[in-house]
DNA sequence: TAAATCTTGACAAATTTAGTCGGGATTATA
DNA sequence: TATAATCCCGACTAAATTTGTCAAGATTTA
């Protein structure tokens, strides 16, 4: 399991992103890359897979650069992380169960229930959520629970 | 945020111990290694972290090795991870919210709580649940709902 | 045509992880 | 007391990953 400054650089970008488009307005990397911070040349590693997940859209030349290929709210932060750095899965074994000579280890299932805590928290999370800086609602936590034990 | 080898070497060389303990017995590491196909050295380098941390005692000599310095329902995977890889904090600065010219980044929130997620949960998991696959109870679960909204 | 952008693939530096090694100190047992 | 099994410690190395850089090209607006 590893969250790094790639996945974080993403999901920052985005916000920076879904915070400065207004209409089906492109922002170039190099905004990005200034206000955010960031090594434009990693930025623009980032955003090929980004493009790739279906989450950006490109368009080049002047005027060009990207937008939001959904609404911020249709976009969750565990698609963003995954698309740049993979399934963020906890396991030894990548969820195969063949963790200790062929059979799982003695902490597969803790760690595969690790993977269902942070994947459920990202999934329901979108990137309008992180900006409102809106949890999710206690009624869909309460159903989470019923639905997870 | 990471969680290598290292923590998860130490979680399952635990719960071995754990396993193979009756009484007040010492486990010496070479047959943890044999067991659970560890190489041993890097044991040794765990284990001293471990002792540090107060979670292993240690006896030198033949008949000698490690146990639990408290029962397995006492001791967490929170800290038995901490004691060998620091903390599992996921933002960028450390908590310090400075993450971005001195104030937190547009992400600083969501990694916040993204160690919230993973804190409660580890910490709420004994050796002993892992062990028994046993979940933390429903109870418990709706208390923390409750404090953390 | 010029300038600004994205696009791509390969490369390189820095950091971290994973693991080794050699020597010590301690202790049960023969 | 000698031996062997263990823990103890610091430093080192090798491999992998992360974090970038770079150069050249393609596209598009003005």
């Amino acid at each position: 399991m590893r969250l790094t400054t790639k996945g974080k650089y993403a999901v920052t970008a985005l916000l920076d992103l879904s915070l400065h488009q207004s209409g089906k307005e492109f922002t170039s990397l190099s905004k990005i890359a200034t206000r955010q911070d960031m090594p434009i040349s990693y930025l623009e590693q980032l955003f090929r897979n980004l493009r790739k997940a279906g989450i950006v859209e490109a368009a080049r030349g002047p005027t060009g650069g990207y937008r939001l290929s959904r609404h911020s709210s249709e976009i969750n932060v565990s698609e963003v992380v995954a698309s740049v750095e993979g399934s963020m899965d906890a396991t030894q074994c990548g969820g195969t169960a063949d963790c200790h000579a062929g059979t799982r280890c003695l902490a597969h299932d803790l760690w595969s229930e690790l993977n269902s805590q942070v994947d459920n928290f990202l999934i329901n999370k979108s990137l309008e959520d992180v900006i409102a800086n809106k949890r999710p609602s206690l009624d869909r936590k309460l159903k989470d629970l019923i639905v997870t034990g």
